[in-house]
DNA sequence: TTACTTATATACTAATCGTTCCATAAATGA
DNA sequence: TCATTTATGGAACGATTAGTATATAAGTAA
């Protein structure tokens, strides 16, 4: 049955897409209620009704993140595709995606709450949680690799999975830094041979 | 001649290492000036008359972190020892540094000012000059390998400058998600070879 | 119509932010 | 001794922080 009361004036669901794009572009302390509120056009009152928090709002925007802009990397838990085509693919759409400037650049999960006050160690967790599952679907995509030969077993899976994940981690400060997709998609090229060595 | 006035209570050397920890693990704008008082056991008053404002307190965190923690890229300069010798000596300092736990992990050039507010993005730009030097002395210390013969033509000088600084950025969100300074060691031995390819 | 539910606008809160002011303390120079 | 200089402790500054209170608007259900 359709829901009672008066019906909310403005859209939920771009109201979360404007505040991704301040959390990503300035983290999530440093982003204030003021800047969301006006961002988003409503008034503190619609912002407690509709979203509780600042943090749980910012909770909403991870979840809208991961189904948006962090679907670069899901080809890691894809079965169907080679294992080594896999990780190729979320390096270079990672890049691709990271340095568009139609956007804020670089990954909101290694960016927005990396370093915070400790009384927000707990908003610093939820994203260092994201970046735990994406290094697990590496890993396992890496030892798939490994088992169906298309990487070498020469490397630990751990190790490789190290080396593949602090490049990738990297890309976000190189977009910030402004280094061109050319220049990280070349060195995709060359990184990925140490999956053969 | 000896400086007139009331000689200065506290250690200003001192004061700035307990600022550099604090900006270290929390970042600039986080860092408050409660915690930075407190930290280095000061009043309102002192701190502004020695070091004039937050802003100016955290360019002298710079400074000192560039003479101290900072240094273990200092290698990329030497001339005297190989280009090749050099990249993989600044991976294994750096990357046991920024595991070390008896100070905040990571990089502070990559950690303390990426994102920010809007009012901060000259501090920002600050962090953004010191990475630009690293950079610069990472790609010039490539080009003397590949006149040297000691690192592989095959690929341009800054497209393995930006693979090398990619990964090495990316170690600073592998060390405050606890990556061991082990598994990162090994993955450098893995990339070391890329010079060779 | 009346009751109920939810969203809105506006005003407001206590706490914290970086910074400044002021009186006083402690040194040197004349 | 007395002026000058610099540092100190502590109170206070206006601005901003995240979040609430209150009254009203706008919908559905009976």
């Amino acid at each position: 049955m359709a829901r009672t009361g008066r019906p909310r004036i403005f859209d939920k669901e771009l109201a979360i897409s404007k505040a991704m794009v301040l959390y990503w572009e300035q983290g999530f302390e440093s982003t204030s209620l003021a800047q969301l509120k006006e961002a988003m056009g409503i008034s503190s009152a619609s912002f407690y009704a509709a979203f509780g928090s600042k943090e749980n709002l910012f909770k909403e925007v991870i979840d809208r993140y991961n189904t948006s802009y962090g679907k670069v990397t899901d080809c890691l838990v894809d079965t169907s595709i080679k294992s080594k085509v896999a990780i190729e693919q979320a390096l270079r759409q990672t890049a691709k995606m990271q340095t568009d400037p139609s956007h804020p650049t670089g990954c909101m999960l290694v960016l927005s709450a990396n370093v915070c006050s400790e009384k927000n160690n707990h908003v610093r967790d939820l994203i260092f949680k994201e970046r735990s599952l994406v290094r697990l679907n590496l890993e396992e995509c890496i030892i798939r690799g490994q088992e169906n030969g298309e990487i070498t077993r020469e490397v630990k899976a751990d190790v490789l999975c190290t080396l593949i994940e602090a490049f990738m981690y990297g890309i976000s400060t190189q977009a910030r830094d402004g280094i061109s997709y050319k220049s990280i998609d070349q060195a995709i090229t060359q990184i990925m041979k140490t999956c053969d060595i």
